[in-house]
DNA sequence: ATTGACATTTCGTATGTACTAATTTATGTT
DNA sequence: AACATAAATTAGTACATACGAAATGTCAAT
């Protein structure tokens, strides 16, 4: 499949944020122009208008009132800013003392202006890692990421020992309340109840009974427990 | 004096690049327009313009045909860029084994970057260094700068000792060369010959002799040692 | 005082990215 | 089938930044 553009211009940061949002947006379905404009916080027009751009440069496949997805070149890019973004986190926290909450706006905007070769040493200085400080997978420099099946918190029945592995919001706020919970990933928790109609679900962890409410809980994705 | 420029609006990059090249371009005179495109590798046309912008948001003083000199708030900007650059610098020699040769690009881009918090913690990691890997002195986060005056190895008498304090190049090719021979900051130095006319200059480094050119020489600041 | 060389500015234009307002398309309801 | 609603697109505009070409200013040499 042949488009027009060649090999590799130099992309605009606006240009690398489209492209990582829509790579997020787009898990199944593709990404509409409205969710796009959502994330980014920009008017839908201003999406159509890079929509058209992006497509022009064989990035993006564009439906017209159906929605984009990222052509293998996009998700190539869209990919390298998400190993960026996340290993400048992790790098953050890890080396100069940045809480898990404040290292998403930093990443936002070191992510654009980071060379290869500084986003290698910073791997290299971290070990490789995985994962990044939400425990969010990390791809690697060919591009491969790992994204495993975890379970919401809020799906799991009381009774039930799980893990927590990631945590799926940058909100420096709901961050903030989720670490004073303990709730860091790698952290065994057992649903203690659970409240029909999306009601709050108690937990306990650190030998701490807590209470969160449904909507945090769906974003604290957990592995059961191997105990069958 | 009052302009119109209501506090602090963010400054594109672009504005910045701008101000931190007048900085250093204006020591006693004016930077002129074409000083400025030279340095900033622009169209002379295109540093008018901005100087026009610049000059409204009351970051410069400008001479038409005379050239510009930064405004005291113009100035705040240009250092604080300044001390981004050569702390930025300095970390990635100090902690992410980078050669000094290869620091001004990544900090080119970085400088823009940075936010306070993370520039401070940079800054602390380091220990609060004075000089960065060239010898440039890193302005205070209050802008407070110390500019020592050195002499170029390429002005002191046969016979003379001298510390190396300060390289006054950021090209790539030219560090490696400097380094090459030995010609660090600190370095103690001694001149043993100096050909007339703008020769070369033979030294003693490291108890090695070496023969550096009169550019190169001019280049080389150094402090005459306190032997009288 | 005029001229020539050079620097600087102005003018018109291009690109990228955003906006609002108006239009078009898709879809679900009657 | 006709309509209403929501979503997406287009059209027109604005701003920042760059460019080249043309006009203008400066200054030293005659």
């Amino acid at each position: 499949m042949m488009t027009r553009h060649p090999a590799t211009e130099p992309l605009t940061h606006s240009a690398e944020d489209y492209l990582k949002a829509i790579y997020t947006l787009s898990g199944d379905a593709p990404a509409s122009t409205s969710q796009i404009a959502n994330r980014l916080e920009l008017a839908p027009a201003s999406v159509s208008g890079m929509i058209r751009r992006l497509s022009d440069q064989g990035l993006l496949d564009h439906e017209p009132y159906r929605g984009v997805l990222l052509t293998d070149a996009g998700r190539v890019v869209a990919l390298r800013m998400v190993r960026r973004h996340r290993l400048i986190e992790a790098y953050l926290v890890e080396f100069l003392g940045y809480g898990w909450e404040d290292v998403h706006a930093e990443a936002e905007r070191l992510e654009h202006a980071v060379s290869e070769t500084l986003i290698e040493r910073m791997a290299a200085a971290l070990g490789h890692p995985s994962v990044d400080p939400h425990g969010d997978p990390i791809p690697g420099p060919d591009g491969a990421i790992d994204e495993p099946d975890y379970v919401p918190l809020a799906l799991l029945e009381p009774g039930e020992v799980a893990e927590l592995r990631r945590v799926g919001t940058n909100h420096a706020g709901r961050l903030r309340y989720i670490a004073e919970l303990g709730l860091l990933p790698g952290v065994p928790v057992t649903v203690v109840a659970r409240q029909p109609f999306e009601g709050p679900v108690t937990i306990r962890v650190n030998d701490t009974k807590q209470v969160v409410a449904h909507d945090l809980a769906l974003l604290l994705l957990c592995v059961r427990d191997a105990n069958d």
